[in-house]
DNA sequence: CGTCCTTTTGATGCTCCTCAAGCGCGGTGG
DNA sequence: CCACCGCGCTTGAGGAGCATCAAAAGGACG
């Protein structure tokens, strides 16, 4: 993308500060913004009328969110951390989308991988064990890590788990009963470790990865 | 979209009819074309390596399918019955892109759309019992006919369900047996009905429609 | 240092899966 | 023409995995 572009980029947004647990985004209201997150990471989820819910995806920095077609937003979105974002108009996101042509096939590209990031977890939610569901979880937590911090050696089998068991839980699928007993089992099969600040060290990748994939490898 | 877009559009695809059970496009391959299904159903799936699959969607005539960003497909794609459909190459979409800007933002509106799709079924893979599955997955086969069908008064009700009971129990992430049993329920109870055709007439939308959304209502 | 909230651990039960057998229907060949 | 076979669907019995209910332990904060 060209400097003109980034400017009006920059010009036709609006930064956002915000504590964890604020909401961006409420399901059905009318969509008028859309949001880019520079820093922390934001949970997108939609609810049943009971109350049961389903986080369907973390935008950590550099994600996009809050697209839609529809008039009304078909989700929710809330922070889990401290978050800084920047907001689009809508107005303003349609003409930066006619005028940067290049934006536009960005956005086309975004919206395709988190497509199939989708497909992805579907096939977690449907078909995968709940000890299959953490270990897939904690090693996307760990690329997730890798893409956003600085890459240094010792970060190289860390995971930045900032969400709750709550937050867990509703993302895979599972009770907070489950998250805990599969985490704590990985814990005394040192698979993985605890470390400070939110964050999990994974003992052993390719273990991890066998189980995540359903290969009974212990 | 104008005249001379919907011409080149035609220049550049081929037409193809393929049989039920063809492969269109196979997980891991590269990823050259890019698809309209003009007539018939498509599943689209993944799978883990001991054989489970998860039926992602499924594209009926209108939808695209075949959008990626990687450099191979991320799912499996197959025809449910009788398929007719448009193929763009490659180099030839990416052209169409910068030629016509319009049939990108359609684009990226399909996309955005899928992706809204994916979020409502990974809410019901994640949270939605056996019983509140099978109903929501039959209003959404009542919908998509709706949509593709002649709308008759008669087919007001009818839903298509052309896919087998393998492919339904894929698609919402249970085994075939309780499918069947709650498909044997909902018809004990009159909700619903058999139809010529492969199709099943809805008795009791209403009824459906809050079994689907969690109310325990009988 | 006490309070509140999150997490962990334990006991029990239910939903849905697994395994198994029977049914219906269309196609095939004797 | 109809018995036979294969395939998809249905129905039944039993069991496993995860949910539910309950309580204790750990951590953050004033």
């Amino acid at each position: 993308m060209d400097e003109e572009g980034l400017a009006a980029l920059a010009h036709s947004s609006r930064q956002l500060l915000l504590p964890p647990g604020t909401t961006i985004v409420e399901e059905g209201e009318p969509a008028l913004a859309f949001f880019n997150v520079t820093r922390g990471t934001v949970k997108l989820f939609k609810s049943l009328p009971d109350g049961r819910r389903q986080i369907t995806g973390f935008a950590d920095a550099g994600q996009f969110l809050g697209l839609s077609t529809a008039q009304t937003y078909s989700f929710g979105a809330e922070t889990v951390d401290n978050v800084r974002l920047c907001r689009f108009m809508r107005p303003q996101l349609e003409t930066l989308l006619t005028d940067y042509p290049s934006f536009e096939r960005r956005l086309l590209a975004a919206v395709t991988d988190k497509l199939a990031e989708a497909q992805e977890q579907m096939l977690l939610l449907g078909r995968k064990t709940a000890r299959e569901k953490v270990a897939s979880f904690l090693l996307d937590r760990m690329k997730a890590f890798h893409q956003t911090a600085n890459r240094r050696q010792e970060a190289e089998t860390l995971a930045s788990v900032p969400m709750t068991r709550v937050d867990i839980a509703d993302y895979l699928g599972l009770t907070i009963e489950t998250v805990s007993r599969t985490i704590s089992a990985f814990r005394r099969s040192h698979l993985i470790a605890s470390a400070e600040n939110h964050r999990i060290r994974i003992l052993s990748v390719p273990t991890l990865t066998n189980i995540a994939s359903g290969q009974k490898a212990e």
